[in-house]
DNA sequence: AACTTTTGCGAAAACCTTTCGCCACACTCT
DNA sequence: AGAGTGTGGCGAAAGGTTTTCGCAAAAGTT
């Protein structure tokens, strides 16, 4: 194939020194002359010489990698946009790596946690964990620093960058603005980060003016989970007259429901969700969704994880404010 | 930190064999008693033995990783559709890796190509390939298995995937039933390999039902590329009455064209364009796109790599045939 | 002139694993 | 009994790089 490797060997000896001046000159680490510098530098070039990578992480114990990973199980990440989520984060998160000399690995959902250990990563970052995030522990002793979106209730990781109320805050502001009394919020029966963060934050959010309550849908379903669900909701108490589904597929779901139950959008009832996707944009009517700005958060995930790999001391950082995206689901 | 990792010193000591045996005994590689076998492994376990891969990569001179990279220019990567083509198709191959135990390093486009030496990789997916392609060239000299997405003209790699005519065919017929005379394909000036298996098709295309002609855009500088050379061909030669753009910024540009000079779509001209993302479908009228079945060639590709690097011989693969979404900017 | 500091470079260790060659032993066949 | 054949296990050699330590020569100081 290729002529046998040419090493750091072949140009010490070629420069006429040794192994270690030519290693300390072309890393620019210690001490050496200028002229056997520019002299082992000039042989390397004219060598070809590229240093073997494998063994350089072998020898420092640094890989330069991150791994992207989400926590949230195979089934909702195709059922719901999330996977659009991660893969608009990833570029942003994979630039800013490339430009500090790192690399992103992009990690799918895992059933099995030993494969984990496979991956030769420094970082990680981790979206949406749950508390106590098995994903996030398995990196984390094996020394792999931890930097997650969305905040890790129970500190499993060394970093992480805070969602806030993850927008329920600005589009339940749009709801009340647009006219809703009583909105019903559903989540996902199984538990994730985000989903936390709302309900904390619902559950001080209810007041005079508007009633917040809680319905839980089985996100694995998909859309299908949140028709289900959304129609028991909407049968069972008729003072609903919006619908925030952070999971665009369970907001999907809901407005099928809701047409089904001869309710008209956004006249009888208001439609939201938070991932700005297909599914959303084109839904009939289209449904009013959340600019989470994901390039923004990918780029400050990603500077958080480097800064720490880098010695500095960050413990968390902050999204940008979602803005809303009004559609016809929520203009009357 | 954590304590010192346990190696397999630790684990042959303890287990009371040679570092050889332990080797060999977790690896299931060579012959070893099967008493001998079990207790290393017994050991291996309580001693919570965790390889270090990157001693394992160092010595085997594999590292189970491959890189996807895209060989298009940044700006014509973030300009046209092209960031959300590679994205869904980064997930099925990054699915397909993992499930062979392989991961998937995801490669923003860069502008320096000695970083990629940095890539400890043992194989790379390029998508859209010049020909004599530089990136798949620098791996290859690397000892770097290179496969392509898109047909790599000069045999830069070491196998591709056949898009064919790249949907253009289909997309052809479809405007020609549609009623469409004269078809303006705006193609981007850069060359790259789609682009090229188009006009390779173009150039064979044209009968007496059909004329087609070629217009050249500045893809670069995204819808305002395709906006002037699709305003500058219409105008002088009128008897246009299809554009059809592959890339869904051309294709947008040249629609707001059309608008700007009193057409209307579709009928007094019809637009279509390749990739189905949200500028096409969410366009005012909405664009005709096609169904490229991303997740299927994502997980060809990744089985025609995977199978060269586990030493199949295999060169070629082809993607499944596109489906025509039609929308409004074709159907009269 | 004698002493100390700085500078440039080399030898060798360390990183952890896999693999190659070899030996000892037990067993089988002539 | 001696030669041939497997088998299980061991020791040592890579694999290419970075880094620590020490030494000697040059430079600086009293």
């Amino acid at each position: 194939m290729t002529e046998g490797q040419v090493t750091i060997v072949d140009v010490a000896a070629t420069a006429g020194v040794s192994l270690s001046t030519a290693s300390k000159a072309l890393n620019g680490r210690d001490r050496v002359s200028q002229s056997t510098r520019d002299r082992v530098v000039r042989v390397a070039q004219e060598l070809g010489y590229r240093p073997n990578v494998r063994a350089q992480r072998m020898r420092t114990g640094r890989s330069s990698v991150v791994a992207l990973v989400t926590a949230l199980p195979a089934q909702i990440v195709s059922e719901a946009a999330h996977l659009g989520f991660l893969l608009e984060l990833s570029f942003p998160i994979a630039e800013q790596c490339l430009r500090n000399g790192y690399s992103m690995l992009l990690v799918p959902p895992v059933s099995d946690l030993a494969a984990l250990d496979q991956l030769d990563i420094d970082g990680a970052i981790v979206v949406d964990p749950r508390a106590d995030d098995p994903i996030a522990d398995r990196f984390r002793s094996r020394g792999v620093t931890v930097v997650t979106v969305g905040k890790d209730g129970a500190g499993a990781a060394d970093a992480y960058l805070d969602r806030g109320a993850g927008g329920a805050d600005v589009m339940l502001d749009h709801l009340a603005d647009a006219g809703a009394r009583h909105v019903a919020v559903a989540l996902s029966r199984q538990p994730y980060s985000l989903a936390d963060s709302h309900l904390a934050y619902l559950e001080s959010r209810s007041d005079e003016h508007l009633r917040v309550s809680v319905i839980r849908a089985d996100a694995s379903a998909g859309e299908e989970g949140g028709y289900v669900a959304v129609r028991e909701a909407l049968v069972s108490d008729p003072s609903i007259d919006a619908v925030y589904a952070p999971l665009d597929a369970l907001a999907a779901g809901g407005l099928r429901a809701a047409v089904d139950l001869g309710r008209t959008v956004p006249d009888d009832l208001m439609v939201a969700t938070n991932y700005d996707g297909r599914r959303a944009a084109l839904a009939q009517p289209a449904i009013t969704a959340l600019d989470l700005n994901l390039p923004v958060i990918g780029t400050r995930v990603a500077d958080l994880l480097l800064g720490l790999l880098n010695g500095r001391q960050v413990a968390v950082a902050h999204s940008p404010t979602p803005v809303v995206i009004a559609r016809a689901s929520t203009s009357r």
